[in-house]
DNA sequence: ATTATTTACCACTTCATCCCACTTTGTACC
DNA sequence: GGTACAAAGTGGGATGAAGTGGTAAATAAT
């Protein structure tokens, strides 16, 4: 398991559907997934080993705190279980679509345990946003 | 098990048939649930294996407490064992409709190891409180 | 015995999933 | 360097499953 990595722009076509780049299609060990919205401005999907562990941080979570019952509902309510079709497509419910502001070309992109997709636009202000002040920790982390 | 997630808006007909979305029928192993409320605004419904663990639950808090004994009557009372039919829809006693309001279209909401039933309206409501504050936790439970 | 209630079975419609075909790009081999 | 082959991505069409409504049969109650 080296992760996902790179980033790949796929056409979704009318019905919602995406390609998912070979590249992260070998990465994962199945090919089920599951894929939600958790931070406003994107997507994210899951494989299915990985999400085994997000989902106990989740019981633990609701366990705690009863106020965190209607945060999970409000999550969990939106997200899909997907798998791959023949072509290696996956299935992007319209809402999430809406929610991610997800429309024609889409940026998936690989993070390590998890692949990304965001509208092309919206990626684009968030790396101008970003510039400088990792190098400061570049050195802890390659070094 | 990837538990249950999304949610689905079904019809609930003049007999109180109610069609569990096949993603849901396909999450759970068999075939028999358990349907109950525990709080005031929707229904629970527990999978089969699931339900073993709350009843050894209830079990466990009955013998702490005499006063406990009530409490579980109250819930286990109104509680029904159900099994999808042929077409896939559960059969929801008009108690249970009366308690949590459901009439005409039921929401029916994945909740990793459990599913629930909500008035769409009702739970509208709830979703407008819950403004804000999630983001605190999210990074620590999806990252 | 008759009626009411519930459970199981049957039929229909719609929409989503699956399947097939095409295009393009990258690669390998000549 | 050119050509051919293979893999990856894109688009559309058909079939089957999922959801919904109704009818018949069986069980229970009066």
């Amino acid at each position: 398991m080296n992760g996902f990595v790179g980033q790949y722009e796929h056409q979704m076509d009318q019905k919602g559907r995406v390609s998912l780049p070979s590249a992260f299609r070998r990465e994962a060990d199945g090919d089920r997934f599951v894929l939600l919205q958790w931070e406003s401005r994107y997507l994210t999907l899951f494989p299915e080993a990985k999400w085994q562990d997000v989902q106990q941080e989740l019981l633990k979570f609701r366990r705690a705190d009863p106020a965190a019952w209607n945060q999970v509902r409000l999550v969990i309510g939106q997200a899909v279980e997907v798998s791959p079709d023949k072509q290696g497509r996956i299935l992007v419910p319209a809402a999430l679509q809406d929610a991610a502001n997800l429309s024609g070309t889409v940026l998936l992109i690989g993070n390590l345990d998890r692949v990304e997709l965001w509208d092309p636009a919206t990626y684009g202000e968030l790396v101008k946003e970003q510039a400088g002040d990792f190098q400061h920790f570049a050195h802890k982390l390659f070094g």
